[in-house]
DNA sequence: TCTGGGGTCCTAGGACCC
DNA sequence: TCTGGGGTCCTAGGACCC
């Protein structure tokens, strides 16, 4: 008989805080939060401001009067130094279970299936992961994902034990009960707020509530989705591991702008930039686009004349060049654009992916252009890794570049480009 | 002046077909 | 008084995650 499985989740503390708090020791101690794009919501708090009571995805423009009460430091976010910081951590982590899955830039679920001394194993990893990154992180283990998830909360919060890790299976149903008992509903692994509004009207406030509510009453209500979390509550483990990504299934490109936009030709470079970065994600996975969409819109916020659009535009065979969804991106643009708006944001999301190698001939197409074009994108592609982003790039996706989003405080890309490492002064 | 971006999965309902 | 029924496909929208 196969042992029983386990997982473990590890999640890094804060993370894209712990990131900054790395190159800059004086952010140590302080209050500090990292900012969504545009400087827009808050993304990352370190604990300092958890304590304070400022809320994830708070609008930043509405906390200025706190955060200069507090000396909130606040930084625009930095993804060329998380996806770096990232990418060490996973490789670590890569050398200390058999297999993985990378769930997210800041967590990793482990197979931990018929592991021993999985409390020692997980202050290794932690010992390991804050001696060579740098990084603090906590581990959960869990006889099932969402075990594991809720484990890894109980080890943030120190619930059972102020070791960092938390290992739910070696727990006895007695010890299990008042812990679960304690925790609220809201925590558990794909009950948002919805939900928990409802289940709370339903008498079931915590984890240990829904742990035993009727699986076939909540299903009808819920969905199955809600009967496979309660499974996976009582050990029953639902979702598998996934060690190889699929591919996606969608590939979305957008920004809000820094300033609001009127002209046509403005909107027109920013959603042709945004064909090239999707274009780019595309040949990453390998896959070809069959149609691409294009959207437009207002501020929703704004008590202004409101405009929301977005047209789908089929390719007539399916395709990787940016030259081509670069043409559909504009077309589709043209049908939609209104004149007298003032736009907040535009995007690009490119549809019913296939894989490259299935790719079928149609019956009269150019084999030689066709060809000629793969080596076009795949050269541009390797230039831009190679120089940086944007070094070569659609004429009409502009120069200027006058709508570009707001980025007031960020960091330097210590880790990834040479004129920008961390010197010691 | 100022409210992110990028995904997934599921369900309901309409169109259409036989 | 009475106006089929079931299957499939597609789309829109809602909920969730980080």
């Amino acid at each position: 008989m196969s042992p029983p499985t386990v997982f473990a989740l590890v999640d890094v503390n804060n993370f894209y805080v712990s990131c900054e708090r790395v190159f800059d020791s004086r952010l140590l101690g302080k209050p500090v939060v990292v900012l969504s794009n545009n400087d827009g919501c808050v993304v990352a708090r370190s604990n300092e401001v958890k304590a304070i009571g400022i809320k994830m995805g708070a609008p930043w423009h509405l906390l200025k009067r706190v955060a200069a009460e507090h000396g909130i430091v606040a930084l625009s976010s930095n993804y060329t130094l998380y996806g770096d910081m990232s990418r060490r951590v996973m490789n670590i982590l890569g050398n200390m279970a058999p297999r993985l899955e990378v769930y997210s830039i800041d967590e990793c679920f482990l197979d931990f299936t018929g592991i021993r001394d999985r409390t020692e194993q997980g202050q290794a990893i932690r010992a390991r992961i804050q001696r060579w990154v740098g990084l603090p992180v906590c581990v959960g283990f869990g006889a099932t994902k969402t075990l594991a998830k809720l484990a890894n909360h109980c080890a943030k919060k120190s619930l059972a034990g102020e070791s960092g890790v938390c290992d739910l299976t070696r727990l006895t149903p007695y010890e299990i009960q008042p812990l679960l008992a304690r925790i609220d509903v809201g925590e558990v692994w794909g009950v948002g707020p919805k939900l928990c509004e409802q289940l709370q009207t339903m008498q079931i406030r915590t984890v240990a509530d829904l742990q035993r509510a009727d699986v076939g009453a909540l299903r009808s209500r819920f969905g199955v989705v809600m009967e496979r979390t309660i499974r996976e509550l009582r050990g029953d483990s639902c979702l598998p591991l996934e060690a190889v990504a699929p591919p996606k299934q969608q590939i979305m490109s957008s920004r809000s702008f820094g300033k609001e936009v009127v002209a046509f030709e403005e909107l027109r470079e920013s959603v042709l930039s945004y064909a090239s970065r999707a274009g780019e994600k595309l040949r990453q996975q390998a896959s070809l686009t069959s149609s691409v969409m294009v959207f437009v819109r207002t501020n929703p916020f704004k008590d202004v004349p409101q405009y929301a659009k977005q047209i789908v535009v089929p390719l007539p065979h399916p395709t990787d060049d940016t030259l081509l969804i670069g043409r559909a991106v504009a077309a589709g643009l043209r049908a939609i654009y209104r004149q007298g708006f003032r736009y907040k944001k535009s995007g690009v999301m490119l549809m019913q992916l296939t894989p490259k190698a299935e790719r079928q001939a149609t019956l009269f197409e150019d084999v030689g252009a066709i060809d000629r074009r793969d080596r076009l994108n795949q050269a541009m592609d390797r230039i831009n890794a190679k120089f940086g982003k944007r070094t070569v790039a659609l004429a009409g996706a502009g120069i200027d570049r006058r709508w570009v989003m707001r980025a007031e405080n960020r960091t330097p890309a210590y880790t990834t480009r040479w004129d920008e490492f961390p010197l010691v002064r």
